[in-house]
DNA sequence: TGATGTAGGACTATTCCGGTCCAAGATCGG
DNA sequence: CCGATCTTGGACCGGAATAGTCCTACATCA
């Protein structure tokens, strides 16, 4: 359905808080509690970034995880990756490739394309970025703005 | 995990080759053979498709579908929307606004942005831009490539 | 030593996707 | 006007993936 699992949508809130509240380190309970997430599910969730070297885990009362990394050097597609698992858009390209689906499947191609984009307007964002507090004027609306050339009616109406 | 439906893949991929075929008409059942798409599924997709006017049905014997507009006026995301409902990146936005999770949540602003950058991405490929049959160096190379402005490492590696 | 917290495996529930089946209604050819 | 062909549309099902729970083991600090 084109969207990203709550698990990632978690992964991010929580690098975001701990982006904000830096270089104090928060108990994955901590976390949860404030965003009314599933403690136990937001564990597993952080011990993965752990895993993959973007946070760092502290045992012990008064413990908690920090970020490992600077904050603008870590994209949303890095994290989304990490916890989702590879992204396609259509199950016609692999990680490496293309589809062997049929030779007649010729709407690859463009598609693509557009799978790229979408992959770089992931990467081209970071925990730092998404750590503005709101009504941030910043970089990011220009960047994104850039990718309005052909704009469409995007007024977004229900379907039947 | 971020990626289209089988579904909104055969849409498109009827789609395309009703555009080629155009302004033959082909039936569902000999699209379906054509790309090795299970018949009954596709005819329920080229339904939906029916309804939401982008093809024509035509009953009874030789009959099937064909175009009821003009390729170029039919986009990737209008396509994908009215198969497989509603897109949005994550759960924080709705179709119409934000989402009322928790306050808290600031990570949507600029994951907003992200999000309708996809949804334009989609916007600004039409069936007829799918329809070039390959090695197209049209336009769409271009259109896409504006994007690549802050290109990261997308060297894809498996997830540990 | 016990409270707190991470690590991580196993297990369950639920949703959704992909796909099938079947019955009904239109249309054309003969 | 009968039958083949094709769309329409609803009901249904199995499997996979998501979301979430539970329980145990281990580390750390007070």
């Amino acid at each position: 359905m084109l969207k990203l699992t709550k698990k990632a949508d978690y992964g991010l809130i929580a690098l975001k808080h701990l982006a904000v509240n830096s270089p104090a380190s928060s108990s994955a309970k901590e976390i949860a509690e404030t965003y009314g997430i599933p403690a136990a599910l937001l564990s597993k969730i952080l011990q993965k970034l752990v895993k993959s070297g973007f946070l760092r885990s502290e045992h012990g009362t008064n413990g908690g995880y920090k970020l490992a990394r600077d904050p603008k050097e870590i994209t949303a597609y890095e994290v989304i990756r990490t916890i989702d698992g590879p992204i396609f858009l259509t199950a016609c390209f692999t990680e490496h490739g293309y589809c062997v689906h049929t030779d007649k499947c010729t709407v690859r191609d463009p598609l693509q394309k557009v799978h790229e984009g979408i992959l770089r307007l992931l990467a081209s964002i970071s925990i730092s970025d998404m750590s503005v507090d709101s009504k941030a004027e910043s970089k990011m609306e220009d960047d994104v703005a850039k990718h309005a050339d052909r704009l469409y009616d995007l007024a977004i109406t229900p379907t039947m």
